[in-house]
RNA sequence: GGGCCGGUAGCUCAGUUGGUUAGAGCACACCCUUGAUAAGGGUGGGGUCGAAAGUUCGAGUCUUUCUCGGCCCA
C-alpha cells in the first residue's frame, strides 16, 4: 500500500524547536520591519493603554527578577495592543545613585586616584558615562526576552530634560512651603563619606565594643540620688563625648544600691532600673551590694548629671529626660542620649531644646566640637574612650558583644547615626498624608492585597527627606540667604535653573558661576548655595512628569505601573508621593505587583547558597519563550519558583503546544485561509465541528475573563488543557482518520479543515502575547495578510458559536467513550488487541441516552473498527470489547468482514 | 525583633458564602501505536491540604499557637 493515497500531514514548521538560534533571527525580523513603529501606526487614534515603565537601575547584567518583571510587562502590553488598543511602551532607567558612583570610586582606587582631589564635574561624567553603557547592555538583553518597546526613545532620569523636570518639580515643593529644612542624624558610610537611602543598608551581625558608664548625679529631687551615679549601658562608646542627656522612662522601677566590692566602685552609690538588676549585677561580676531605696522612674523628674568626663572638661549638665523608647530588654533601663548619633536621641533631645552639633565629619573624624578627641577616627576612639572613663573611675565594666547592626550594602561597612542638615517635604503642612491615602484608594490593585500594603505605609511614614549628601545625581536648587538663612524661593530661578539643565545638564552647577542660576534678581554674594543632591527616589518618582506628561504618545495617569512587591515602598510610594503633592492625584490608574523569584524550594538565590540562575543561562538552554511560558504560567501574586526541573517541565508543555501547532500546518500543508467567521454556517457542519466551535467560543470568553484580570497563570493553563485534552486526545486523534483517509472532497474533511484554520487562527493569537517568538515564527509561514503576528487583533468570535445543549449531549458522549476506552484497556492489558482499531465495542445503554446517540458513530468517535449500539431498561453505560473480525483495509486501517466501504477498489 | 503575605500530589496551579470519596495538566509507571514518530493514544499509582489545638453535626476553607519561607521595617 502505497502512501501516495493518503493525506499525511506535510509542513515546513519543524518539531525541534531550536529556540536559542531560532529566537535572534526572529528578533532581526521585528527589527528589519520596524515592529514598534508597525504597531504605533497599527493603532492610530485607538483608545491608549499606556504601562509606564518603572526604571531599572542602570548597573550590572539583568538577573531573574528583572526579566520577570519585563517579560510580564511585555505580555500586558501585547495582551492590550491585540485587544485593539494602542498599547504603548517606553522603557527607562535610573541613572543617579550611589550604587553607580561606589562602582567609579572602585576603579580609583583601583588607578590610585582619590575622588576628593577629582572635580566634581569630572566625576559625575564617568558617572554618567557608567549609567549609558549600562543601559546599552540592558536594552540588548531586554530585547532579547521579546520585549517590543520604543528603545530608540527611551527615558533615562540623567537625561537634561529630566533633570530639568526633577528641578522644576522640587521647585513646586519650595513655593508651595512643603519642603523645609531640618537637622537629624542620618545613617552615614565613613568609608564611601555619605549618607544613605534605606534601602542601601543592610543588617549583619558585627562585633561591638559595650560599656557600662556611671554618669555623677549633680541635683535631683530625690534626696538619696546625690552623690550617687546613675549607670548606663551602650554598645557604641565612641558616642560617649557627644553624650548630651540620659533617658529613663517614668513607667519604671528604679533601684539605688551600694556597692561593697573592691575596686573603683568601692561604697559608692549607683542606679539602675529593678528588672535589669540581675543582669547588670552579673555583666559587672558585683558580688557584693545593698539595696538602699527603690523609687519610681516618674521621680528622675528635673534630676541633673555630669559628664563622666566632667573632670576633663566635659563640665556641662546632663539632663535627665523621660522616653518611652527606653525598656528592660537590654542594659540598665537608663539609656545614653547623644542627638548627633541616633535618631530617638535626636528626637528626644530636640523636644527638650538640645540642639545636635555637628560633632563628627564625613569622614567619621571627631569635629572640634569635641574637646580631647579631635582629629579622632571614631571606629579607633572606642579603646581611648574606655581608657579616659576607666581613668575617670566612671567605667564598671566593658566588654564586647556580637550584634546585629546597620552596614552599607555596597562597603559592607558598618554604619553610624550622624547629625547633618536635611531637607524634607512634610507630610502634614499642604496635607500630603490625606492626598496620598485618597489616591490610594481611587487606584485598582493587582493583586487587591497592594492596597493595603501601600496604605499601611503612607498612613505612619514620617516627612520625606529628599536631601542626600552626594554628588551623582540632581542638585537640590537651593540658594540660603547668607543674612537672614531663609531659603530662596523665587519661581523664575527654578525656572532659569530648569532651562540651563535642559541645555546642558546639571553638572554646571558644581562648576558654574552662581550667578548664573540666580539670574540678574539676586546677588550671587548674598547666598550660599547648596551641594546636597535630590534622593534618587525623588528622581523616579518624578518619572510621570519628564515622561507621561511631556511625550505626545504617551497619557497622564498611566493605565498601570508594574513592579515587584518590594516597590510598594520604593516607586509606587515615591510616586504616588511626587505626584500627590504637585497634581493631587495619582499617576497610575491601577498597580500590578508580583513576587519575587526564589529557588525550586521557595529560598531566595544569593551566591552563598549557589541557587542562582542567571536568564542568559535559560536563553541559552531554553530560549526566551519557555522563560515566557514560565513566566506566564507562574502565579504573581505570589512568590515565583524556578530551578532547572521547573523550566525542563515547561520545556515539555512547549514541545505539546508546538506539536499542536505542528498538527495543524501539517494537515493544512501550511496553507491558511482565514475563515470568515460570521459568514460560516454552523449548522451544515458535522456535530463534532460544532462542539469545538463550542469549546473555542467558550475558551474566548475565559480566555478574555482571565486576561481582563491579569490571571496568567490561569489563562495558560487554560489554553494548555485545550491543547492536551481538547485537541490532542480528542479532536486530533479522532478526525486523523477523516484527514488522511477520506478524499480531499468530503464534505466532512473540508468541515475539519476549516475547523484546523479556526482552531490555528484562535490559537496563534491566544498564545501571541506569550509566545511571542513561536507565534511568529507560524505565523511567517502561513500569512502574508500583516509584517507581524504581533500586528493582528484577537479574534471576535460570533455568538452563534455558542451551542450549550450541544455542549452537554458531547460531555454525555465523552462520558460513554471514556468508558469505552476503560473497556478497551482491558482487553489491551490481556493481550487480545493492541490499537483501538483491532476492537469492535458493543455499548448497551438505558434507553434515555436513545436521543442523543442518534447520527453519532461510536466507531469513530473511539477510534474503532466497529461499535454497536443497544439499549435497556435498567442499567446506565455498560460496555464490552471484542477483537474485530475481518481484513484490514490497507488504507484505513479499518477492520471489517465486508470491504471497507471507503476504499474498496 | 516588629508589620504584612504565603505554605493543597514530584512540579505548575484549581478548590464558590465551611457541606458527599480534595480536582486539572505536566511528570512518573505500565500498555498500545509506528500514517503528528526525538511524536501520538490509553490505563494507572500518587495528597493525614506545613504542624498542633480549638469552634462546629461537619474544617483545605473559621480561630489560636507553633513552624518554614518571602517582602518591608528595625
Amino acid at each position: 500500500m502505497s502512501k501516495d493515497q493518503i493525506n499525511l500531514p506535510k509542513t515546513a514548521f519543524s518539531m525541534k524547536a531550536n529556540l536559542p538560534t531560532r529566537e535572534p533571527q526572529i528578533l532581526e525580523l521585528w527589527k528589519k520591519i520596524d515592529l514598534y513603529k508597525e504597531l504605533r501606526n497599527s493603532r492610530i487614534n485607538k483608545e491608549k493603554f499606556v504601562l509606564h515603565d518603572g526604571p531599572p537601575y542602570a548597573n550590572g547584567n539583568i538577573h531573574m527578577g528583572t526579566a520577570l518583571n519585563k517579560i510580564l510587562k511585555d505580555i500586558i502590553v501585547k495582551f492590550h495592543q491585540m485587544d485593539g488598543k494602542d498599547s504603548v511602551y517606553v522603557p527607562g532607567w535610573d541613572c543617579h545613585g550611589l550604587p553607580i558612583e561606589w562602582k567609579i570610586e572602585e576603579q580609583y582606587k583601583k588607578n590610585k586616584k582619590n575622588k576628593n582631589e577629582v572635580p566634581i564635574v569630572e566625576f559625575r561624567k564617568e558617572c554618567r558615562a557608567f549609567a549609558a553603557k549600562w543601559i546599552e547592555v540592558h536594552k540588548e538583553q531586554f530585547k532579547r526576552l521579546g520585549v517590543v518597546g520604543d528603545w530608540d526613545n527611551y527615558y533615562s532620569t540623567m537625561s537634561f530634560d529630566a533633570e530639568a523636570q526633577i528641578v522644576r518639580e522640587l521647585g513646586k515643593f519650595l513655593t508651595e512651603g512643603s519642603l523645609y529644612r531640618g537637622f537629624k542624624p542620618v545613617l552615614w558610610s565613613t568609608v564611601e563619606k555619605t549618607a544613605l537611602a534605606d534601602a542601601e543598608v543592610e543588617y549583619q551581625d558585627h562585633k561591638s565594643d559595650t560599656i557600662y558608664v556611671s554618669f555623677p548625679v549633680k541635683s535631683s529631687n530625690i534626696k538619696d540620688l546625690e552623690q550617687s551615679s546613675i549607670v548606663i549601658w551602650t554598645t557604641t562608646p565612641w558616642t560617649i563625648p557627644a553624650n548630651k542627656a540620659l533617658a529613663y522612662n517614668e513607667s519604671l522601677d528604679y533601684l539605688l544600691i551600694e556597692i561593697n566590692d573592691e575596686g573603683d566602685f568601692k561604697n559608692k552609690k549607683i542606679v539602675i532600673a529593678e528588672a535589669l538588676l540581675n543582669s547588670t549585677i552579673k555583666d559587672c561580676e558585683i558580688k557584693n551590694y545593698k539595696n538602699l531605696k527603690k523609687f519610681k522612674g516618674v521621680d528622675f523628674k528635673d534630676t541633673i548629671c555630669n559628664h563622666p568626663f566632667i573632670n576633663l572638661g566635659y563640665d556641662y549638665d546632663i539632663p535627665m529626660l523621660e522616653a518611652r523608647f527606653v525598656t528592660t530588654e537590654q542594659g540598665t533601663g537608663i539609656v545614653h542620649c547623644a542627638p548627633s548619633h541616633g535618631p530617638d536621641d535626636f528626637n528626644l533631645c530636640l523636644n527638650n531644646g538640645i540642639k545636635a552639633l555637628e560633632t563628627v565629619d564625613g569622614d567619621g573624624k571627631y569635629t572640634k566640637n569635641v574637646s580631647l578627641f579631635e582629629g579622632i577616627h571614631i571606629f579607633k576612639a572606642n579603646p581611648i574612650v574606655i581608657e579616659k572613663l576607666k581613668e575617670q573611675k566612671k567605667l564598671l565594666k566593658n566588654g564586647e558583644l556580637i550584634h546585629s547592626y546597620p552596614h552599607s550594602w555596597r562597603s559592607k561597612a558598618p554604619l553610624v547615626h550622624r547629625a547633618t542638615p536635611q531637607w524634607f517635604i512634610s507630610m502634614e503642612s499642604h496635607k500630603l498624608r490625606d492626598k496620598a491615602l485618597k489616591a490610594i484608594d481611587e487606584t485598582t490593585f493587582y493583586p487587591s492585597k497592594g492596597k493595603e500594603r501601600l496604605r499601611s505605609m503612607i498612613e505612619t511614614r514620617p516627612d520625606w527627606c529628599v536631601s542626600r549628601q552626594r554628588v551623582w545625581g540632581v542638585p537640590l536648587p537651593i540658594f540660603v540667604n547668607k543674612k537672614n538663612k531663609e531659603i530662596l524661593v523665587d519661581e523664575e530661578v527654578f525656572e532659569n535653573i530648569a532651562n540651563i539643565y535642559e541645555k546642558e545638564g546639571s553638572d554646571c552647577w558644581f562648576s558654574d558661576d552662581p550667578q548664573k542660576f540666580l539670574g540678574k534678581k539676586y546677588k550671587a554674594g548674598d547666598f550660599d548655595k547648596l551641594s546636597d543632591i535630590v534622593e534618587v527616589w525623588f528622581d523616579s518618582g518624578s518619572t510621570h512628569t519628564f515622561v507621561l506628561e511631556k511625550r505626545k504618545d504617551l497619557k497622564w495617569p498611566a493605565s498601570m505601573y508594574l513592579e515587584g512587591s518590594d516597590q510598594h515602598r520604593g516607586w509606587f510610594h515615591s510616586s504616588l508621593l511626587e505626584s500627590c503633592g504637585t497634581r493631587g492625584k495619582a499617576p497610575f490608574e491601577s498597580i500590578l505587583s508580583h513576587g519575587f523569584v526564589v529557588d525550586g524550594k521557595g529560598f531566595k538565590m544569593s551566591k552563598s547558597l549557589g541557587n542562582v540562575i542567571a536568564p542568559e543561562d535559560i536563553l541559552k538552554k531554553y530560549g526566551a519563550d519557555i522563560l515566557r511560558i514560565w513566566v506566564a504560567s507562574s502565579n504573581y501574586a505570589e512568590d515565583l519558583r524556578i530551578d532547572y526541573s521547573i523550566l525542563d517541565q515547561h520545556s515539555e508543555s512547549y514541545r505539546k503546544i508546538r506539536n499542536t501547532f505542528r498538527y495543524l500546518l501539517g494537515n493544512l500543508n501550511d496553507v491558511f485561509e482565514d475563515i470568515k467567521l460570521e459568514g460560516l454556517n454552523v449548522k451544515e457542519l458535522p456535530e463534532l465541528e460544532q462542539f469545538m466551535l463550542h469549546k473555542i467560543y467558550t475558551l474566548n470568553i475565559n480566555f478574555k475573563r482571565y486576561f481582563r484580570n491579569y490571571d496568567f497563570h490561569n489563562l495558560y493553563k487554560e489554553l494548555l488543557n485545550f491543547c492536551t485534552v481538547d485537541l490532542s486526545a480528542f479532536y486530533f486523534d479522532i478526525r486523523k482518520d477523516t484527514l488522511y483517509c477520506d478524499p480531499k472532497n468530503s464534505e466532512k474533511r473540508k468541515s475539519c479543515i476549516v475547523l484546523l484554520n479556526v482552531i490555528l487562527n484562535s490559537l496563534l493569537k491566544w498564545f501571541a502575547p506569550i509566545l511571542s517568538f513561536t507565534t511568529e515564527e507560524i505565523y511567517q509561514l502561513i500569512s502574508k495578510k500583516n509584517k507581524s503576528i504581533h500586528l493582528e487583533q484577537f479574534l471576535d468570535l460570533p455568538q452563534k458559536f455558542e451551542n450549550k445543549n450541544l455542549n452537554d449531549k458531547w460531555l454525555k458522549l465523552i462520558e460513554i467513550r471514556n468508558k469505552c476506552n476503560i473497556s478497551i484497556e482491558e482487553k489491551r492489558a490481556k493481550k487480545e488487541i493492541g490499537s483501538s482499531l483491532e476492537a469492535e465495542l458493543k455499548i448497551n445503554l438505558n434507553n434515555k441516552y436513545k436521543e442523543i446517540i442518534q447520527k453519532i458513530d461510536f466507531s469513530e468517535l473511539c477510534i474503532t473498527s466497529k461499535a454497536q449500539i443497544s439499549y435497556n431498561d435498567n442499567e446506565e453505560i455498560l460496555i464490552s470489547t471484542n477483537k474485530a473480525s475481518g481484513t484490514k483495509c490497507p488504507v484505513c486501517w479499518k477492520i471489517s468482514v465486508e470491504p471497507c466501504s471507503r476504499h474498496s477498489t
